[in-house]
DNA sequence: TAACAATTGGGTAATTCGGGAT
DNA sequence: CGTGTCCGAATTACCCAATTGT
């Protein structure tokens, strides 16, 4: 994912036409970098600090992107394959651990995360009690995996923040239907 | 650590299409030597040169950023307090595991990383090997910390691509000085 | 070595951009 | 305040065979 936006894909985030993009960059209200040739770049997050400040809404977020957390790389691989195959709208990104998690979350911008529980030397709670806590990032959906699926686990993860949790090995079926479900909703009513 | 990007890499540090920068290599604007197979491959200094020349901040690379990662508060509060202090012209976050320093890393694109090895559930081996991996943010410098300053540890963390490893408890006068010397060199002479 | 996905180069056409006056 | 139009210039899309990296 991008994390710069040209003129027109700005006008169109913010619905307006470029022109008033343009009158806006000029009048500094929008800061912009250029390029070699002198054409503006908006950084995503200078389009969403102004959208807030101005009250109005930032729609660049089209798209539903998964990120998929395990360190199990067979695991990822087969996930991957699977809803790449069953549900192709979507996008998907991987991490296998906790620092490439954080990463992804940060320039990937998932709107579902799904969390392996077990890595050894990452605690799973963390990173979902991580996502939680930030406001940029706590509206991100959670769906947890474990293999030890205790009373204590799914405490643990529901109080971190998770959606659910569910055991390994995986329905695949149920879980392409829950993921499918968590879908960004069409109608975005806002009132 | 790369001294040439492919066309992509490019496109994306001058943001802009990868199509672009191969005009502005036919116009001979941006000079690039070829593969056998006649792709392009541009060296940093020469993206360097003609960034300037044009007029763009193409890293905004003003201001020398510090990111401090240490699960333990107290000795986190400590450094930044002591940095703050002595190096105030630098600017300074935080992480405390994993998954914060890969968001850090991500947002706030540091220089120089100042990572403590002994996280219980955080590997900062894996961490330091992660910023070097990726062609984004291999030019990060990391200093390690440690407590147990083994000839193994050393071995590990130097493999996995630090610029050194300090023993604690620090010598706070010294690594004051080694942040100092990392700074971003001001005589950027490229004739 | 073979296979495979991602990237690249080349050329032309289409789109988008910035600026300014309106 | 947001937008349409004109123009020259900058950037990108599209085609497809070849290259690169794993």
């Amino acid at each position: 994912m991008k994390d710069y936006l040209t003129p027109k894909e700005t006008a169109d985030a913010l619905r307006v036409s470029p022109i008033t993009v343009r009158v806006w960059a000029q009048k500094g209200l929008l800061k912009a970098s250029t390029t070699a040739g002198g054409h503006r770049r908006f950084e995503r997050s200078e389009i969403e600090r102004f959208a807030r400040e101005k009250g109005i809404e930032f729609f660049q977020d089209d798209g539903n992107r998964v990120l998929i957390v395990d360190d199990d790389e067979d695991h990822l691989a087969l996930l991957c394959d699977v809803f790449r195959e069953r549900l192709p709208e979507c996008e998907y990104e991987t991490a296998r651990d906790g620092f490439e998690a954080g990463q992804k979350v940060a320039t990937f911008k998932p709107h579902l995360v799904l969390l392996d529980l077990k890595m050894p030397g990452v605690d799973g709670f963390k990173v979902c009690r991580n996502i939680k806590q930030s406001p940029e990032t706590e509206r991100i959906r959670v769906i947890a995996m474990t293999g030890y699926m205790s009373d204590d686990n799914v405490r643990k993860i529901r109080y971190a923040g998770a959606e659910l949790c569910l055991e390994k090995p995986l329905d695949l079926n149920r879980i392409v239907e829950l993921v499918k479900s968590y879908q960004k909703p069409k109608d975005a009513m806002s009132s």
